[in-house]
DNA sequence: GTGGTCTAGACCACT
DNA sequence: GTGGTCTAGACCACA
């Protein structure tokens, strides 16, 4: 479904919660739909499969998912968008992480967004491939 | 010189190594320049010697600082430019944890951008209210 | 897995350091195999933990171990070869150092590379005996 | 006389007592000759005064110089030959460290050799330039 | 004064 | 269990 780069510093389990995330934001991921069972995606991602659990049971606490019981995960039929305030504060502690980031190894603003763009791109289509 | 973000994950002492960086790539920092001492700056950082020593350490270690025993710590006189493909893979590997940010809480290309520049713009302000 | 000389100048990350690069040199320790946990090579080595941490951090960052997040750490695949021009430069100090030292004791070529041959034998044993 | 090398571990003060033992063991500073000011070998070698100070200082302390008030400072007549046992301690600990150090790099036996000699004979061409 | 090393102990996050 | 970070404080060597 996406990738898990285990070298970057990001905890597994939020890159895990990230990619469901982006995968619901970009609709390859459907309310109703059920998500692979924490086995299956821990078996393709190669992950231990505590770690994908913990990613589902936030993602349950936060309401993006919801359990059925003897059935198995769904994405929430409303999923709950998270308050404007909060993903902008989100975005731009992120945005402070790269942009420092990037002037640390002394790329212009151009080369910066540049890059961004062809990740941004980059991860859609990934998604995309995926449905 | 620059702040410490504590809520930040970043590490302290790869704040205070990134902050450095920057430093030098912005002028603000000459080569030649003698640098605070570990202790003045964990002082003004409000942070434990060790952990700047730590940062230092690295820096001395990539032949970004030199030390002059006994006298103290210097920006090195050729600071070495770490390899274009080793600052590419950096700026790269950020801007995938940047964009994939960005695509989990929801934002567009357009709004990942403007934050990118506001935050860009910000830093360099920072640093050169420094001088 | 080999002996810390507290007499020795040496700081003790280095020596540790420079132990796990001989063993791996000589197939003691090969790719993909996991090495001694920080705490228990520290409790064998009688060593502060912090220091361990410090010498397999050194060597992770150098590409020669790799650490598997709540696994444990691990001799990388292909454990970075340095670059020829750096093992060079680092065993041409190190030859400068002991043959300064041999002249000021007034030792003679012969007699520094007897006790030479001597040590390297010695280590060579020493970490044999550990398989 | 002879350099010293400050990106050396080595202290400084050592490298200078070295040197000296060096110039008086291959005979170009011989017994009853003056050896050169603190200050100036200060300047000559582009170190502090305190640390040619602190040099010369062990040597007077060890009998390998003395100091004529008034006068100068000179090669003791007799210059203390140090006990067999404690140049045999030294040499068999500056070869520990420079056997580690070269199967730290993967080097043979050979190449170790090869590169103690080459210094050895350079620093003894060092020493007789000088004359 | 400077940086370097080491210890001790605490806390955290990940698996 | 694993490694990672940080603090606190001590001691040392160097200049």
């Amino acid at each position: 479904m996406f990738d898990i780069n285990p070298a970057d510093a990001t905890p597994i389990w939020k890159q895990i919660e990230d990619g469901m995330r982006r995968m619901i934001a970009l609709g390859t991921l459907r309310p109703g739909e059920p998500v692979p069972s924490v086995r299956d995606l821990a078996k393709s991602l190669r992950v231990n499969p505590n770690t994908v659990a913990r990613s589902y049971q936030r993602l349950t606490d936060h309401g993006v998912f919801v359990v059925r019981r003897g059935e198995g995960t769904y994405v929430a039929d409303e999923p709950t968008k998270p308050k404007q305030s909060e993903s902008d504060a989100k975005l731009r502690a992120a945005a402070g992480v790269y942009a420092g980031a990037a002037l640390a190894v002394g790329a212009t603003l151009d080369e910066a967004t540049a890059e961004l763009e062809s990740n941004y791109e980059r991860l859609i289509q990934e998604h995309r491939r995926t449905v």
